[in-house]
Parts: structure tokens; sequence; C-alpha cells
DNA sequence: AGAACGATCGACT
DNA sequence: GTCGATCGTTCTA
């Protein structure tokens, strides 16, 4: 929970092989705790292959395919044996804007509402950022996938003056079959003030 | 081997 | 607001 507020404002950079960075600054995260959160795919210490991740150390990404078709990028929070995760729910693109364009839409054109949900939802952030399950697992402390408290730290230009932004959290999103977890108020998220 | 389901998205009414 | 797409993971037998 911690971990996951302290994420907001953070920028996620992924290396493509091409050497091009991709780029993202935090603006969403969900927490999820295997010891007590039955939201959580490691609830009751549920070890399978996929959440095999979940058990090491953390500074990982745990990366899964969920509905068959989209991806959903979590960092690895806890110390090993103890499974939890940060989900990443969305970002504001800072570097790669034309690749994480065409990542999304292909060559389809761009529309006010594309715009204003371009990397709103977990699903659009790793598709944006060309993450799968063959980044899953990645040391986050690597070359290829990893955080910075500021652009600069990844050798980007620096940011444009940010807007005032409060904290806010509330319940988790798309989780009501996890019955009183459902009403964890465990989703952070940025919003611009006034 | 087979079936049920999902930490979503986008199109549509 | 509703609904279908699509397939890996997980559980049951």
């Amino acid at each position: 929970m911690e971990t996951a507020q302290k994420l907001l404002g953070k920028y996620i950079v992924h290396r493509l092989p091409s050497g091009e960075l991709l780029a993202g600054r935090i603006t969403e995260t969900e927490a999820y705790v295997g010891r007590c959160d039955k939201a959580c795919h490691a609830y009751n210490y549920r070890r399978t292959e996929r959440t095999s991740i979940l058990f090491g150390p953390p500074g990982h990404a745990y990366i899964y395919l969920i509905y068959g078709m989209y991806h959903c990028l979590n960092f690895v929070t806890e110390p090993e044996g103890e499974p939890a995760a940060v989900l990443l729910r969305g970002i504001e693109p800072v570097a790669g804007i034309d690749t994480i364009r065409r990542l999304r839409f292909g060559d389809a054109p761009m529309t006010a509402y594309r715009k204003k949900h371009f990397l709103d939802g977990p699903g659009k952030v790793c598709q944006g950022l060309a993450l799968t399950r063959r980044e899953n697992g990645l040391d986050l402390t690597g070359d290829t996938l990893f955080l910075c408290d500021t652009p600069e730290d990844a050798g980007l230009p620096s940011p444009p003056a940010l807007p005032r932004e409060r904290l806010c959290a509330g319940p988790r999103i798309g989780v009501d079959y996890a019955e009183e977890a459902k009403d964890f108020p465990w989703r952070f998220w940025l919003e611009t003030e006034d």
C-alpha cells in the first residue's frame, strides 16, 4: 500500500531492443496482498507457476495475460515468501510518444477520445509500453525496465512544470468477486486540483 | 481432457 | 449503461 502510493509521480521506463526509450509518469496504482486479499492471485499464499514470481524478491516485474488479450504490469513489493504487488493502472506518456501511439492504435488516426484515454488502464499501459509475458520477471534494477524519480535520471528531457495534484484513494476496479476485499481502498491516483 | 473464469477494452444502445 | 472478444491459468476428474 505504501509502495503503491509512493510510486505515484515516479517514472516507468522500458528500453526497447532498438534502444528507444518508452517512458511514462505513473498516475494510478493498486495494491494486492497475498496474505489477506481475496483479489490477489496469490491469496492465502496460493503458489502456482504463474504466481511464483510474487513469492520471489521485490523489485521484479509481474506481468500476466488477462481476458485472453491484454497484459497487466505489477511490481513485486515484499520480501521473498510474502507475495504482494502493485498494479500499474495508469501513466502519462513522457518519451517515445510516437511509438506508444503506434503500439496503441497502429496507423489509425488519433481522436479526442483516444487522446483522453491514451494510457488510463492496465491493459493500455502494457500495450503502450510494449510489455508482454516475455518481460515477466524482469529485474527492475536492470536497464531494460526500470523506475526513475525524474525523467533526467533516464537521460530524458526535463518535464514541463506540473500542476498541483492531490493523492486520492478508493476501491479497486474489477474485483467484485473478492468478497470483503473488494471494498479495500487500495487504489491510488493523482488528480489535478481545481 | 475438459470446463470455467478473469486485476480489460472498445464498440455499441 | 451493456456486451462480446479471446486464451492462458487453474481446477476438477
